[in-house]
DNA sequence: ACATAACTACCTGCTTTCAGGTATTTTTTA
DNA sequence: TAAAAAATACCTGAAAGCAGGTAGTTATGT
């Protein structure tokens, strides 16, 4: 049975032996190299295949980020997991959003590791429990926030739905089948129980206040 | 050692049959309540204190969503865990940003439920695994997004960022020392390039691109 | 039945956005 | 070094948004 082939993207060698070391008993995993910049795991890629890339996200010479999009636009099918010390929400996503698949902290242990690797050959996300924990906080609302946003009447729902979608005063009057003097007289009330100024501000407001 | 209460809102007897037939061993826990409708959950909430409820977002007289956000405007610190069949990401992310802490999907076992329930104690927030998979799947990026996606120059992301920060195009340009048709340009350009014609427009499409 | 809230519509004046371009300068790339 | 790309700036005209109100009708609540 032919090992899944790894690569490594990191700029401290002492990871990846650290990493090797994990999976030196590992008879399905081999790391097929381990590249400390951008560069070389370009050029590494532009001659071989791997199933599996670990990418640290902080390199010296590029952004992770955009090297993790980089090699996701030109290898479809590679999976590749982040590996980082940042447990910050906006990194997760944003590295979820380049295309990875994974995100783990650097004080992973060996079975996290290998639950990482069976998650995303499975096709899954995987996120270690600390930043999958750190990524679902941002979703949620505690009872001050709920208590401190302001009640918004059916109308005024309706119209900032219609705002969130795209759509503007002419159009939503329409399509509600309203004048738009009725619309603008709507959104100005929103604007006022939102305390904002542009309906650009009242879509950001509302949005944190999660009536959308 | 007192055990810690637990109120289950379902329209479902049955529902409530089991859940109590789950823990009926579990010493540090007990049912308080089982309520069939909002109106008898506000009722016994009144009344009396729980640590957990566990509710179905699926009630026949209100809106589990509305009823979750009532319960955690009226009391900070219960535990709110979704019951439910449904496992859409919009659904989730909804649940918890009126107030829910966690979610578990109707095919659960003992073990997830108790799992759920620790977590949560423990002020963590947890979703059932089918339930975490959906709603981090909406943050990745396929090699196809990320290869459409158009490219934006570095004063375009820049402009693109600060409207996206609710500046109006005279605020950007005050900022950025630029003239206001510079601006205009620009923004001119990002729609262009987005196939949009709104302001609006361009920051929603720019979010579906995971531009922003 | 009356008071209140919500919804509807209106209007002026000003600012901003959008669409349609043109054009010059600076920076980057080959 | 020259070409191309990016950045900058300009301009008109029309449409939409925003701020400032006023005011009548309908629905809801007490």
């Amino acid at each position: 049975m032919i090992p899944i082939p790894i690569l490594i993207i990191d700029d401290h060698p002492l990871v990846a032996g650290g990493i090797a070391m994990m999976l030196r008993d590992v008879t399905w995993l081999q790391v097929a190299c381990a590249c400390t910049n951008a560069a070389d795991a370009l050029n590494f890629l532009n001659d071989n295949t791997v199933d599996i890339i670990l990418l640290d996200i902080s390199l010296p010479d590029t952004d992770g980020l955009t090297l993790c999009a980089q090699i996701r636009r030109m290898h479809k099918a590679v999976k590749i997991i982040g590996l980082t010390s940042i447990n910050e929400a906006g990194i997760i996503s944003q590295f979820l959003a380049h295309g990875g698949n994974g995100y783990l902290l650097k004080d992973m242990g060996r079975e996290e590791l290998l639950e990482a690797i069976d998650a995303v050959m499975d096709n899954k996300v995987f996120l270690s429990k600390g930043a999958n924990q750190k990524l679902l906080e941002q979703f949620c609302s505690t009872g001050d926030a709920l208590k401190n946003a302001p009640v918004l009447t059916r109308r005024e729902k309706e119209i900032l739905l219609l705002l969130h979608e795209g759509l503007n005063g002419p159009q939503i009057a329409e399509k509600l089948f309203l004048s738009s003097y009725t619309i603008e007289t709507h959104r100005k009330n929103l604007m006022q129980k939102l305390n904002v100024s542009s309906t650009q501000l009242l879509l950001k407001k509302a949005k944190e206040c999660r009536m959308i």
